[in-house]
DNA sequence: ATGGTGGCATGGCCA
């Protein structure tokens, strides 16, 4: 089973790209962020005739998760964190094929010490706190999508710009970071590659894909239960080489 | 140091 995220930044936008990109890299499941549409207007139709059924959480201009999948029902349906008030749809959750596949587009922060990043880290430990009810009852569990966190050096294109101050790689994102690996959640992508300099988001200023000065931020997060079934991770840079891309491009999980 | 680009909406916020 493939399992993608992406966020589209507008799916209004990136329809199109994203049709094409189901038609050839056939993933299975896929997580979508920043759509930026009220669920009345989402494209389901559209993305039916591609042969997926779809699940979505949004809201007008910001933020707006959805879940793909084809050839699986979608099941057991959850937008938000339970108990976690937060007007901001960045959280969808569903079962498909007995994985339960959690898609998140966590807070960005937009500066260390700034109100946003106080709602992030609170953000933050409140997905700690349910992921820890959710895995237990679903072993077999995928956390992923933007999450606005680079894990570690390897992650950045400089570390010196992408430092323990800066926000995406501060001290305290890249511990609330940790603490949901202590679940018993792993990176996907660094259980199968050490190398760095593989990113998944490129700012649009100063030609930033161009000259690859990306971060890492999309992440696929899988339970020790699935452990062994992870075969393969990917980041599929093809889409961000598009006309009109999204900022952010695909990340893959195989799982065998 | 500031502002650079893009999306949404059409002035200013968010990333």
């Amino acid at each position: 089973m493939k399992i993608a995220s992406w966020n589209v930044n507008s799916l209004n936008v990136r329809l199109p790209h994203l049709l094409q990109w189901l038609q050839s890299a056939q993933p299975d499941v896929v997580a979508l962020q920043e759509t930026k549409m009220e669920d009345a207007k989402f494209p389901d139709t559209a993305i039916a005739e591609s042969g997926y059924r779809s699940v979505f959480s949004g809201q007008k201009t910001y933020n707006g998760v959805a879940i793909l999948a084809r050839r699986h029902a979608i099941e057991d349906v959850q937008a938000g964190i339970p108990g976690f008030a937060d007007e901001q749809k960045r959280v969808l959750a569903a079962t498909i094929a007995g994985v339960r596949i959690v898609d998140v587009y966590v807070v960005n922060g937009q500066a260390v010490g700034s109100e946003k990043y106080d709602y992030k880290l609170r953000w933050l430990a409140a997905l700690h706190d349910w992921l820890k009810e959710e895995i237990a009852r679903h072993p077999k569990l995928v956390v992923l999508g933007d999450f606005n966190i680079a894990p570690d050096a390897r992650d950045v294109h400089d570390p010196v710009v992408w430092n323990d101050d800066s926000i995406l790689t501060s001290t305290a994102e890249r511990a609330a970071l940790q603490r949901l690996y202590a679940l018993g959640l792993h990176d996907s992508y660094r259980l199968l590659h050490d190398e760095g300099g593989a990113f998944s988001w490129w700012d649009y200023r100063q030609a930033g894909f161009r000259r690859d000065l990306g971060v890492r931020i999309d992440l696929v997060l899988a339970s020790d239960a699935l452990h062994a079934s992870c075969v393969a991770a990917m980041i599929d840079r093809e889409p961000r080489t598009w006309d009109r891309p999204s900022d952010h491009t695909p990340v893959l999980l195989e799982l065998g």
